[in-house]
RNA sequence: GCAGGGAUAGGGAAGCGGUCAAACCCGCAGGCCUUAGGAGCCUGUCGCUUAGUGCGUUCGGGGGUUCGAAUCCUCCUCCCUGCACCA
């Protein structure tokens, strides 16, 4: 029988499921290990990335499993957003049943693959079951304050009537109509992730198996700052200025002040003046640009004069007043104290209009121009032109500074955060109603919880002009819940976001009607062992999903304090160096391959390209060879069932060939144990692949022997190959599934490195065969030490002749060989010269002439180990090394008592 | 623009101070096996050279540190990811 996977894999999916092999239950007794991939939006179509980020997944879970863990791997949908929405506009589709579609196409070909998921704890977010749970705690929310209302903009197309997301803006145009979009400000709900800024950054010492990579950005995203804000004064009224910066080491070299253009104190400067016609036309234009534009690359940063002066309170100097669309409103308080010589910003703009510059800081090893300055100087030095503050190094001076500030009462010491509150209100259909009504009487009343969840209403119409909600009457007006007067319901919906940032706690109880997710459950499963993901989402998605966990913890959820102890950003999949995307057509659809080569081959594939945090670049050609080495592996065990024995080892009874099987066996498998635990599968598979072609040479070996290296085989391969390995581990005559077998255990002391290595040496020169007669002439000798690869190329000679000096026995080769003058010469020659014995020698031994070969792979610890005295070795680093430039230093400090 | 990550042989991808002309996979070339092979096995695959070997030039580009750099530092170029121009 040849290998045919279509057969062999859907066997063995339908055995699976119909014994509930994958099905997690909770276990006292048993160690959980709960692994979590970053669930999919259901699109219909699985991509590569899916694919990628579930091999690995199900690897882990497989590999767990059989490490003996009791192990949660759920698979759910985050189902609610723009697409279905869009589907229905364009396709006259009902959301709800587009995406249940959607899901169960996405479901199917997930199966076809083969994860072990445990279907039964299947969540949807679209389900009303679900986002009930985010109305509900969005109530607790609300009652412990961290859900507000207040203003934001959004990105507004006035002829759809319609509030666009970022997506939906093309080149700063409406992507129905492509009329400009403007920016709008309303009234929207926030959630107060501010409150926990201070813990969201130092948590991130507690997430030590997350990569250094994520926790730079979050702690960047979150951005504490400690500065101060400064008092300045408008000249004419009085009217206070506060501003917020880290560098009050610069204060006295402030020239200028910048707003925010937005800022209602800029439209109040102005107000009756002969500028206030084209102040207001700058913040037209400003405010006119939709927020991507704003942002848009290398803009040019444009201001305008008020025609207002600032005070300085520090040294009483008069400063223009601007306002400047580099200034950003929710960031300090909206209004910039700028010090062009010492920040770059400011320095452009001080460029551009004009402005004074003045240096308060000089470096130490040159002098500043403020005339002939090219870029602002932002590094360390000295202060000048700072009154008191003359000749202090800057870095005192900003604590000196900030003190001296609080003490004059001209400001006070602030912490800053770049971090803002996140907005969750979306003036869409598909999301989670937010459980708000208003009564005129009443005003703002939450909906109370007997009353969750507020179902969206079925029959909405989707024109793509406004939200389609405010448009269904029996949705919008509701009676209200204290009076019983007329009232209207709250039609903005929530982003996305709020559902995936607790699902994992769902997978937990995923059933649960009286509750989010089940205490105690919950409890025993979280927090996630594993997560993997794509690097897309280090910072909103991880940085919400730790939120939403300390928030859940502070109402009495749960107990602990982040939700993902270990993390893995799996690279991004490319084609042509590109990410695979439709817009630039170099999409490969994953169920090509898995229809021609099966699902085992796809992911085995998928899994040896790469490590899996790195970057994928696909290539068509390789499956093809992945393919051939599961059927070679189906073939051979197919082939040789008789071969295999069921006994014992016999250790004694083995020949010097079974004893290296049986070593390679077993470094496999404790090698590839390391490698899984690491998420090294590529390399791990690489070592199975090698393990193979031994298992696969080894003519007339040990029966026992080649089933223990058969069986490991099967077993080390079945958590990227399951369907195969579940048929093997039939064929070689077990009852239970592989996957649930117990992985194998290696025993070091089997393990035959240098046996081993030998081989490897031997197998390079089959070819040179003829040339052992010539070789042969040698006289025997009692022992034989090389070194292939000293440590240090320059040592081996000296360490050489020590070792000829000890043990004359392993001597009298070295010095043979030396005296034949092939080890005259330094450096690179000695490896090239023992390379060549090397092959030489293992003939040697193969022919019975010597007994022993000792391969040093490192000099020195070895040296240790075979004359049993410590061995110095003074390395030549800088702070020992003469610093003499050519010179080799041909004398290495090599002591040996 | 800000923040984070990359660039290694024909392609992909390891290596991250001396054991590196650089694992592994693909591609390509030769041999074996075969009626045949798009199957399998073996060998070779930077250039020149050898019986073994040796020599020369390489790890995006320039500079630097070191006895020694693909590996560390610095500048530059290009690519990817996220974004809220964050003072």
């Amino acid at each position: 029988m040849s290998y045919n996977p279509n057969e062999i894999e859907a066997k063995w999916q339908k055995k699976w499921d119909k014994e509930k092999a994958f099905e997690a239950r909770e276990s006292k007794g048993k160690k959980k290990y709960y692994v979590l991939e970053m669930f999919p939006y259901p699109s219909g179509k699985l991509h590569m990335g899916h694919v990628r980020n579930y091999s690995i997944g199900d690897a882990t879970a497989r590999f767990k499993r059989m490490q003996g863990f009791n192990v949660l791997y759920p698979m759910g949908y985050d189902a609610l957003g723009l697409p279905a929405e869009n589907a229905a506009i364009k396709n006259k589709r009902n959301p709800k049943e587009w995406t249940w579609e959607k899901i169960e196409e996405m479901k199917k070909q997930q199966e076809m693959l083969g994860f072990s998921y445990d279907w039964t704890r299947m969540v949807a977010t679209c389900d009303e079951s679900y986002y009930h749970w985010n109305q509900w705690f969005f109530l607790q929310l609300l009652k412990k304050k961290l859900a507000y209302k207040g203003k934001a903009k959004s990105n507004w197309c006035a002829s759809c009537g319609t509030v666009l997301a970022n997506e939906q803006v093309e080149d700063g145009n409406c992507w129905r109509c492509h009329n400009p979009v403007a920016e709008k400000e309303f009234e929207q709900w926030f959630l107060k992730i501010t409150d926990y800024a201070d813990e969201l950054l130092k948590d991130l010492d507690k997430l030590k198996d997350w990569p250094q990579r994520v926790k730079t950005m979050q702690k960047n995203w979150i951005g504490r700052s400690e500065g101060v804000e400064v008092y300045f004064k408008e000249k004419d009224s009085g009217k206070v200025i506060p501003t917020f910066t880290t560098r009050p080491d610069t204060l006295f070299g402030v020239t200028f002040v910048v707003f925010a253009p937005e800022h209602p104190l800029v439209t109040e400067f102005v107000k009756g003046t002969e500028l206030e016609a084209d102040v207001k036309k700058f913040i037209e234009e400003v405010k006119g640009q939709s927020l991507i534009d704003r942002l848009a690359e290398g803009k040019e940063k444009r201001g305008i004069f008020l025609g207002k002066y600032a005070i300085n309170p520090v040294n009483g100097e008069v400063v223009p007043i601007f306002a400047a669309d580099f200034a950003v409103l929710e960031y300090g308080t909206g209004m910039v104290m700028c010090v062009p010589t010492h920040d770059q910003r400011d320095f452009e703009f001080a460029e551009k209009y004009e402005l004074q510059k003045r240096i308060v800081i000089q470096p130490k090893d040159k002098a500043l121009d403020a005339f002939a300055m090219e870029k602002a100087y932002v590094e360390e030095g000295v202060l000048v032109e700072s009154g008191e503050f003359n000749g202090l190094k800057n870095t005192e001076a900003i604590k000196k500074i900030s003190k001296w500030i609080e003490k004059k009462k001209i400001g006070k010491r602030t912490v800053n955060y770049k971090l803002r509150d996140w907005l969750i209100s979306r003036q869409r259909y598909w999301g989670t109603p937010i459980p708000i009504i208003y009564c005129e009487k009443c005003g703002m009343v939450p909906v109370p919880e007997k009353d969750l969840p507020v179902k969206l209403p079925a029959n909405a119409p989707f024109t793509g002009e406004g939200n389609p909600l405010d448009k269904v009457s029996a949705f919008v007006n509701v009676t209200c819940p204290k009076c019983g007067e007329k009232a209207r319901r709250e039609t903005d919906t929530m982003d996305t976001f709020v559902d995936s940032s607790w699902y994992f706690l769902r997978f937990c109880s995923p059933g649960d009607k009286k509750a989010m997710f089940d205490k105690k459950k919950a409890s025993y499963w979280m927090p996630v062992d594993q997560y993997i993901g794509g690097i897309e989402h280090a910072i909103m998605h991880l940085l919400y999903a730790r939120f939403f966990t300390k928030a859940l913890r502070d109402i009495g959820m749960i107990k602990f304090d982040e939700p993902f102890t270990r993390l893995l950003t799996q690279g991004m999949v490319l084609k042509d160096g590109e990410v695979m995307s439709k817009s630039k057509g170099n999409v490969v659809d994953p169920t090509v391959i898995s229809n021609s080569f099966g699902a085992d081959t796809a992911r085995t594939f998928i899994i040896s390209v790469a490590l899996p945090t790195k970057e994928l670049e696909w290539s068509d050609k390789g499956a093809e060879a992945t393919f051939k080495f599961l059927r070679r592996v189906y073939e051979f065990v197919d082939s040789n069932k008789s071969m295999f024995g069921k006994g014992k080892i016999d250790k004694k009874r083995l020949s010097s060939a079974d004893r290296l099987l049986l070593s390679k066996a077993n470094r496999t498998i404790l090698q590839v144990t390391k490698q899984m635990a690491g998420f090294e599968f590529n390399f791990a598979l690489s070592e199975i692949t090698r393990l193979f072609s031994a298992v696969q040479k080894a003519e007339n070996a040990d029966k026992n022997v080649l089933d223990f290296a058969t069986r490991s085989l099967v077993q080390l391969l079945a958590p990227f190959a399951p369907h195969l390995c579940e048929e093997l581990w039939q064929k070689l005559g077990e009852k239970g599934f592989v996957s649930l077998s117990n992985w194998p255990k290696g025993n070091e002391k089997d393990i035959d490195r240098k046996a081993e290595q030998a081989e490897e040496f031997l197998d390079g020169i089959v070819e040179d065969v003829r040339h052992i007669k010539e070789l042969a002439k040698i006289e025997k000798p009692q022992k034989i030490v090389l070194f292939t690869a000293p440590a240090w190329k320059w040592m081996a000679i000296p360490i050489a002749a020590k070792a000829c000096e000890k043990r004359p026995d392993i001597g009298a080769v070295l010095k043979a060989l030396m005296q034949n003058g092939e080890m005259r010469k330094y450096g690179k020659e000695v490896q090239g010269f023992v390379k060549a014995l090397v092959p030489r020698l293992v003939l040697l031994k193969e022919a019975e002439k010597i007994d022993e070969i000792v391969v040093l792979k490192e000099a020195h610890p070895l040296l240790e180990k075979i004359f049993g005295c410590s061995i110095e070795i003074e390395s030549a680093d800088k702070s020992t090394h003469p610093k003499s430039r050519n010179a080799m230093p041909l004398k290495p400090a090599i002591f040996m008592e």
